[in-house]
DNA sequence: ATAATAAAGGACAACAATATCTTTTATTAT
DNA sequence: ATAATAAAAGATATTGTTGTCCTTTATTAT
């Protein structure tokens, strides 16, 4: 596996996909972003129950209901959906496993890898979701491939 | 889970401990080892029976028996160890978990990842097994916090 | 009202990661 | 030679992740 898990990896491609396609004013079934992320759709299905329930992404019920992006769902950073499925250890945690990480009791990655968790905070912080809409619309950036 | 698995990071912690106690001219048998670095016994056991296979660590049988670092091991990156439990994966992959990453097709978080990728590539290439064997001695670094 | 649609929710299946236990093999000491 | 030690190897158990399927609920269109 990556950095993140797989299920973590779905969510943020399905969230970049709904963004944009909020951002063209439509709404995004299942099946359909299933399709274009690449992604089993039942299995996605649960992310998007779950991201839902935190109130991340919107959704309706219904013919012509599907899940979309509102002004402020938008303009959160990428970290939120991080959170939702790996928690904080990945902001937070010792690159080698120990219980916690500290500057008192230091593992022998500490030093390099603080800047490593640093340089993932700040990409994950400092991304919005709706950021890259505008480039994935004119096809520079990928979901699939 | 962080970065690294749960198996990776035993490892990890395990080879570091086994460095510093050969430049102390110990031979560390499993259980000693296990103690140490905080890790369950049999299951450590696999993973140095790995390791021993991959020839990145050395055993010997019997009484007076036990896992130790020669000299050529000892300069050795972390990067060999990480390789072995995770693959190319963590050097490669893409972040957001696309077939393959590259500069014509990018996912939206290709420009950032890539840094981050290479941050966690300089910490495993540049670290070596034996580097900490003095400040792990002196108790300045620890392995089980 | 009824039928069609689509997400929500619950139950379950497959697989991989983590963990434990037992037997075998190599080595050493007596 | 025998017993003791410790890693290697094999078998199995547990848990978590990933993935599928089926039923229910909300909404819309007819
Ligand atoms: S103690 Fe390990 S990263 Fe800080
Ligand atoms: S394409 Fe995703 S990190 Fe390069």
């Amino acid at each position: 596996m990556g950095i993140f898990s797989k299920t973590c990896e779905y969510a943020m491609r399905a969230m970049f996909y709904i963004a944009q396609r909020s951002q063209e004013g439509h709404r995004s079934g299942i099946k359909e972003i299933a399709e274009h992320i690449d992604s089993p759709e039942h299995f996605l299905a649960k992310i998007l129950q779950k991201l839902s329930k935190e109130g991340l992404v919107q959704s309706i019920k219904g013919p012509n209901g599907g899940f979309y992006l509102d002004a402020k769902s938008l303009t959160r950073p990428l970290a939120d959906i991080v959170t939702t499925f790996e928690g904080e250890q990945i902001f937070t945690g010792c690159g080698m496993g120990l219980s916690y990480c500290s500057e008192e009791n230091p593992c022998p990655l500490h030093n390099d890898f603080k800047e490593v968790r640093n340089k993932i905070t700040r990409m994950l912080m400092d991304t919005t979701i709706g950021q890259f809409n505008h480039e994935l619309i004119k096809g520079q950036l990928t979901l699939n491939k």
